[in-house]
DNA sequence: CATTTTTACGAAAACGTTTTCTTTATTTTC
DNA sequence: GAAAATAAAGAAAACGTTTTCGTAAAAATG
């Protein structure tokens, strides 16, 4: 730790505490000169302020938190990308939190930030486990907080997601019109997610749209487990009326589909058309290559890390409440032709 | 910020604030039923320690810094997710700093980290820039630091790293197996970084070993910008004494490598074997699978952030340097066949 | 020139913990 | 049963800032 405090400055100086204190902020109880000369011997003893009396003094932490199910994932990486850059922007902190899909971390996580740690909290929730006591408690103790990409489908709180509808809803419609007949839709199961609900219905006014029947069985649920669902594709694409078509909502699904298409021998594009929500940078270099709904997930952080500053910044988080949607891009590639 | 601190509950139970703080941090000054009655009013009034007053007062922040180039990234996103893992257990917090390769930026955090806001720090260097000054001046004022992957090559810090020499060596010697007589070897130029330094020592050990000759114009010196990357590899791939091989030092220039030969309609592996540093998950889907060398990130990762915390725990880091050194895995695919 | 205002600075309280030092009550020891 | 030891709790200082308030000297005002 620093050894170099105002205390030490002071005497090197012979100013008081407060003085040097108030010259260091910029204060207008200060003179010009006297400024210049404690920003030089702060300078010259490389002083740099204890942060924790600051933020206990202050009551501002200028930090926030990022609480995400896992960052080994494209998608995360890029959104915390964005956000860092906006945090950049303001001189925040960036505190990260992975729950790794588990509610009770998520839970403890955001109880332990209500002690004030940051000034503010993004969140993207975990698939498992029911959401909201937890959630809402961080906005009772005046703690902004906003939900990104996942959210809970509570009318509370301020969200920025992807149009997951329109972008499934096109997705499958891709398919259709390349002439896929049975189309699966791939989906991680367990717990409520609002991205899996609203791509699943995207999915489902699809097919309505073009007379397709909805079947059951063509919702495929996997699991986090790829071994597991690398068997269950199997076995679902070795049926005799498999599907012709997949439209995969996560991206490691479309990866399992790949390896278990190459293990039982199934040709993509020929025999199975497949699209997948996906933010993988090189999805034009596999074989066959992917076509991919992607979510802008950079801009979703920024968006997010912005709204959230908004709050901070303003205390409007009272009486308003933003949802922003943003636009997928579908990207057809000679998976899906 | 939480309402309720130790002042309020010690009212709540007619107590004062020395005992309470003790019968919560469980001192053997305080009686077992006193104990109990605290904690059990702690819970009802969800008290949180005010983080700032308990990190100012034991001069300890349980938080650690990780300052590196980028996340968005295969091989960052899973050492965070190592050393998330290590922290986690350790009950620490994590703030993330990205340089964006800019050393200003590295600069300024490290300094700004010199405050006390953070007990240890991980640092993977940026590309560009000399480093020794301000990166020794974070040891001088007593914070533990550990460097993983780029390391400045200084003997007084600790560092986690890949098997960078060897790893290329095998590389190189794999595509002269598989019958390569002129194998360029790709990097990103500017600065110097330690990585780039051996992993370029191995490949020309390699070419040493089978007495290839050394030729200057199969380095490639690249830069950060895709665009004249891809330009510049065309150019060299289609001149007639093109390259008959690449071991790419970078991901992502084997990822230009592909994207080129597509462009220019050279055949990998026919016309040109590929290999490449690179902590792709989906290197087996590419077209053709692309064969890698696969550094541990994830274990790289947890390695050094263990050591971070034996040098934030015990205070050995004045007597003792640690240099762990882990082993990549070469997988061997279609695209060096 | 006497008063008010402004300028520049210092003293001290406050933020919420932790910890050292007392203090009181209870138990042990000879 | 008096002295010593122990147990349980409280008072107060300390961590390093920030900020409110006070105050002296200088400048402005009439």
């Amino acid at each position: 730790m620093s050894n170099i405090n105002l205390k030490r400055l002071s005497e090197e100086l012979g100013l008081s505490i407060s003085s040097v204190s108030k010259a260091l902020r910029d204060s207008y109880e200060i003179s010009a000169a006297t400024k210049k000369r404690v920003l030089a011997m702060a300078e010259k003893l490389n002083y740099q302020p204890n942060p924790f009396a600051s933020s206990l003094r202050r009551k501002k932490s200028i930090t926030i938190a990022v609480v995400i199910p896992e960052i080994a994932n494209n998608y995360f990486a890029l959104a915390i990308d964005g956000i860092q850059l906006i945090a950049q922007q303001k001189g925040y902190h960036v505190l990260t939190y992975l729950t790794h899909e588990d509610v009770r971390n998520e839970e403890s996580t955001v109880r332990h930030l209500q002690g004030g740690r940051v000034d503010g909290v993004l969140v993207s929730l975990c698939s498992d486990g029911a959401h909201g006591k937890h959630l809402l408690s961080l906005q009772e103790t005046g703690i902004p907080i906003v939900f990104f990409d996942r959210v809970p489908e509570l009318q509370g709180c301020p969200t920025v997601t992807t149009d997951d509808f329109d972008s499934s809803f096109n997705a499958t419609e891709h398919l259709i019109k390349a002439g896929c007949k049975k189309i699966a839709y791939l989906c991680v199961s367990g717990g409520y997610l609002s991205t899996t609900h609203n791509r699943m219905k995207g999915y489902l006014a699809a097919l309505k749209k073009y007379a397709l029947p909805e079947d059951a069985k063509l919702i495929i649920e996997c699991s986090n487990d790829d071994a597991a669902n690398l068997h269950l594709l199997k076995n679902v694409f070795r049926k005799k009326n498999r599907p012709d078509g997949v439209v995969s909502s996560v991206e490691k699904l479309a990866i399992s589909t790949y390896y278990a298409c190459n293990e039982i021998n199934l040709k993509i594009p020929q025999q199975l058309k497949v699209i997948s929500f996906s933010c993988l940078r090189t999805a034009s270099l596999f074989s066959p290559s992917l076509s991919t709904i992607t979510p802008p997930a950079f801009e979703i952080g920024k968006e997010s890390a912005s709204m959230l500053f908004r709050m901070i910044e303003k205390k409007i988080f009272v009486n308003r409440v933003d949802k922003v949607v943003l636009k997928g891009t579908l990207i057809e590639r000679n998976s899906s032709k």
